[in-house]
DNA sequence: CATGAATGAGAATTCATTCAT
DNA sequence: TATGAATGAATTCTCATTCAT
């Protein structure tokens, strides 16, 4: 076996581990054991423990894919022609996101793995400011109302998810709503960006 | 303070282990050690297993309290003169109310405590038809909806809540918008109240 | 209240904590919580502990009571007419003793308290040799083959007593056929005195 | 050895911990700990617990061999020349199996296993009833007399078993004379079979 | 390299014993 | 003196991680 193909072979048993990881964590979540992971990889818990020396690193792996997801979502929502259709299907791809990696969810924002997140946090913020210099959005709502929205998803999908995979949407629908339609003035001031990088540094659960 | 000088009267030490296993879960979670609570309480974990029998025991008192929180919050809102005010009061109790008992969230729904909770829904319920039928609420909504407001109320509330304590305050004003202000019409149909049953009934994180 | 009343009070105390521990003990075998005899004796584990410092103490008064039933059983045996019927009712008297306090036959010969067994043993042997003397027992079994008829009667009064409260008088009788009416030779030696006693000394199930 | 000389092969490993538990439970009783028996074999706990689930899976293993160790020895007693000899070699077969694993007598009978129970109490009957016709054991006894003595075996191995290995010999020797040799009528009942179903079922200790 | 057996710290829970009231 | 609340060591079992094969 040439020294090309094992390193196939290689990157193949990684994806495998870590689909299977995935698959798992989505159903069972995070507290799901390494031995259930390792059987549906089709390996022995001691390759995984190769590949990813610590469940955490393991489900890192899993939560950048969930990222790049997200960062896709946010790409062509730029590419849009329509800045107010951009910023609504970024919603929804993101609703959709959450919703094939319920497991995830608890770790999406706590780990360190800082480059994709901050592409995604300057991302977001093009999407949002580019639909309200369209004036498809509200110009008082700042990037960090943008990320409690995406909590307060979460809220929803980790509930519903998996009973009514469409509950989401309803309550999105909704709320965006009050972003898009909206104009009453608000009164409380939003997180500063600070305090939301403090609580996604905390976020382990 | 030596360990000794901890004994106390039981009833006032039951509240300490209440207290000490609100702010446990709410910064540990749910699956915070017995030991650790105890210390916190300043009490041989014995002492709380006097109390509550078993770990869901003192969960599910710890859940109590919010339940009738929110009761008596259901109870004001009712009895408020605009029906308009009462059902943006009751949001903004509840957030208070979730913000206060964060630890417990996970296990608000899941129990058979059932009285209560009819109540609570009965309540909320009355609440909301009566602001529907003051004109204060789009009249396209329903009960369902106003569960699964709270359910994303719950998700800011899990993420913010002990960092930026009114984070969830300026979420909720946006999204109270949309249920005040807005009429665009709604494309997707709330969930079932069998499929809410269902979720609160699975619901056990 | 005089002192004496006090003592007659403490007195009656100490009965009714024994007379709850044996029952307690005959129906929930020794692993029975000392709360729940303190419960059944109508006080509080405090005061269980102020008349027995262990738990092992109060075993140890109960099986007092049991061996001075045995005892009794011992001396009237002695005082039977016939030696050979004195043998016999001794038999089935241990085993009436036995039943009635299955729960504390554990520890009926492991701990010190001296001077009752040996009175016992001192006793019993005067049973067997008197019925021997009279023809009525075989001269080749010695008391140590007494000691071990017990240990079986308890064997099978631990398994039986509680379904079929009479299984153990069938076996006794039958056993005590080959004592009273067979001469057929023993090949196997009995334990040596000091094994019983080392036997006893290590019974502590 | 160091602790890491003593990791085996997996098969070893297993029956190094049916070992410990057995001598285990014949020292301290089936309360014994299992980080006790793990010491004695030479692992950690969780070795223990990746072969037998439970400590009841554990303690049944350990029963099974007893059981099926009967069952041969029964079926040795059906194949012996002489109806009278098979009985008695079965009596003592049985001494020497108890004796041997002393410490799970306690659940020999309540579990599940039912198959082979079955099949023991079958071979049971028939050795009993063929040395019954043979006109070597009197005819007067059931096979619920034959289950009693075993029960009372165990009394008089579980006292002396393991100081006084052939004690139980002697009184098995003198019960059987009363088998084989007596004939003196029985006025006691034998336990119905029902009975020692039901005594069976319940025996836990 | 892959495997899965072994490890052992940690979790919930029980209960004999102590001690403030 | 009596009470029963408090204590905490011990028990069974789990699971992330290590390492012999």
């Amino acid at each position: 076996m040439s020294a090309r193909a094992l390193r196939r072979d290689a990157a193949e048993n990684r994806s495998r581990i870590l689909d299977a990881a995935r698959s798992t964590f989505d159903q069972e979540g995070l507290d799901a054991g390494m031995e259930v992971i390792a059987q549906r990889a089709g390996v022995g818990v001691g390759t995984i423990y190769r590949r990813f020396p610590t469940k955490e690193d393991l489900i890192a792996s899993v939560v950048h894919e969930v990222l790049s997801d997200i960062r896709d979502a946010q790409r062509s929502a730029l590419d849009a022609n329509d800045a107010g259709d951009g910023f609504l299907a970024l919603l929804f791809d993101v609703g959709e996101i959450y919703r094939l990696h319920l497991g995830c969810l608890p770790r999406l924002w706590g780990d360190a793995d800082d480059e994709l997140r901050e592409e995604i946090d300057h991302l977001g913020r093009e999407v949002l400011e580019r639909a309200q210099r369209a004036g498809a959005v509200r110009s008082d709502v700042v990037y960090e109302d943008l990320v409690t929205l995406f909590w307060s998803l979460r809220g929803v999908i980790e509930r519903s998810g998996t009973v009514s995979p469409d509950a989401w949407r309803r309550a999105l629908e909704l709320q965006s709503q009050a972003w898009m339609f909206c104009n009453a003035p608000l009164r409380t001031a939003p997180p500063s960006s600070s305090e939301v990088a403090l609580i996604r540094g905390q976020s382990q659960n």
